[in-house]
DNA sequence: TACCATAATATGGCCTACCAAAATCATCCA
DNA sequence: TGGATGATTTTGGTAGGCCATATTATGGTA
């Protein structure tokens, strides 16, 4: 009799995604992979024409960005794409550091073996995309190490928080995995941190992660201060 | 010569504040202070005739909050107050013990007197507060409390983001501190924050700070699962 | 009376067009 | 040459309209 119940099976699924939605994507997107450089202008207009939406949209999704961090407003000038200070970026990290720290000893203190298998799976992926030199990968599956991390002691809430900042320094982020050494240092602090887990350690795991976080800070510092020239 | 570095002094002290702040801080307040209830809908075109605004500022501002988590949005129903769970509740707790702990152990290895006797007035505040049942009181003093004790390592980031998780559980912060001893125990706890970071004890600080969130944290849960007639 | 089809109504999502104020740029004249 | 003046660009904000969906009356029929 129950239609909802009946039907649910089947339902296609719609895509639900509003235009606004599909925008701000797209213009996070824009910003994160620097299709759009910090402290470029986002006239309004022009992503009007370059979204192929109204000013509404547009103007709904800048504030997004703005509250995200990703964007700043200007008084009376508008919006730019925000730009990362080395202090900033610093703190970002340092707040990783607790947080991931946070998760990886409440990971440890589960003593499920389920966990450390699918952070090894995580891993293995990570190596695979560094053998590969794909570096999008890498910044991909490290992603989805943490969110394993996160997500398998139910903590969305610490794992929207790192994802919120961690967008805001992705460029930072491309840079140090491109670092030398770091396809092989990166891969095995991590190592540590699921070892830890494994065996039940919460301040091995918590000591662990901290340190990961904090060794990526500590080269993003130099490339900021150093600006190598990789491009 | 210079008209800027002249000006400045005098400058009169414009708003500034654009039409949509104005609007976002009226919502919020009125979200965070129950005037809007969990649950309520949010109607765009009765706020516009509400905040006297046009439903574009409207738009933004719901926009807004809702990437700040204090508003959801049902797909084809539009946007509501948001309603925060029980488990939700205990995750954001566990972030500002987290981050709290941090900013303490920071705090303290500075070894910069100012720093405790600041946090010292704000204690006096408090405490002023609770014994003149100026709950408000309490509350913002409390903030800024802790306000200092970021402000003081210069971690503004670390300060946006508990901030931002704050006011979603602001009315459960009203609740805890109208607990029965809460007024003994609260300042009690922090003053062995204070205590620590004055004697340059990093590890006391930290943990210090993590007892105190903790213990709100437990008393927040034994609120919610209570549901104690308070109105 | 019970029930179902249909029509209103309410509301979000989206759009266009417009205006005012500020910043910026170009121009022209003393 | 230096500044006053005017044009242009762009943001901040408003008004109102269109369409799709969801809820709620409404009314007619078995």
């Amino acid at each position: 009799m129950n239609d909802d119940a009946h039907g649910a099976a089947i339902r296609v699924e719609r895509p639900a995604k509003t235009l606004r939605e599909l925008a701000l994507d797209k213009v996070r997107e824009a910003i994160v992979n620097g299709y759009f450089r910090p402290g470029d202008r986002l006239v309004e207009r022009d992503l009007c024409a370059q979204l192929g939406v109204s000013r509404t949209i547009v103007r709904e999704v800048l504030r997004h960005l703005e509250s995200e961090g990703l964007v700043a407003n200007l008084p009376n000038k508008g919006p730019i794409v925000a730009q990362l200070n080395h202090d900033e970026a610093k703190q970002i990290y340092e707040i990783r550091a607790a947080l991931e720290g946070m998760a990886a000893r409440l990971c440890a203190e589960q003593n499920n073996p389920a966990i450390a298998d699918a952070l090894d799976r995580s891993l293995e992926d990570i190596k695979r995309s560094y053998r590969e030199k794909d570096m999008a990968g890498v910044l991909a599956h490290t992603s989805s190490f943490y969110q394993t991390l996160f997500s398998m002691v139910d903590r969305h809430v610490a794992w929207g928080v790192v994802n919120l900042l961690t967008v805001r320094i992705n460029h930072l982020r491309s840079m140090t995995i491109k670092t030398q050494n770091r396809d092989v240092q990166g891969p095995a602090q991590m190592a540590r941190i699921v070892d830890a887990i494994r065996r039940g350690d919460g301040d091995g795991a918590y000591q662990a992660a901290m340190d990961h976080v904090t060794s990526a800070s500590a080269i993003a510092q130099t490339v900021l201060s150093g600006r190598q020239p990789i491009d």
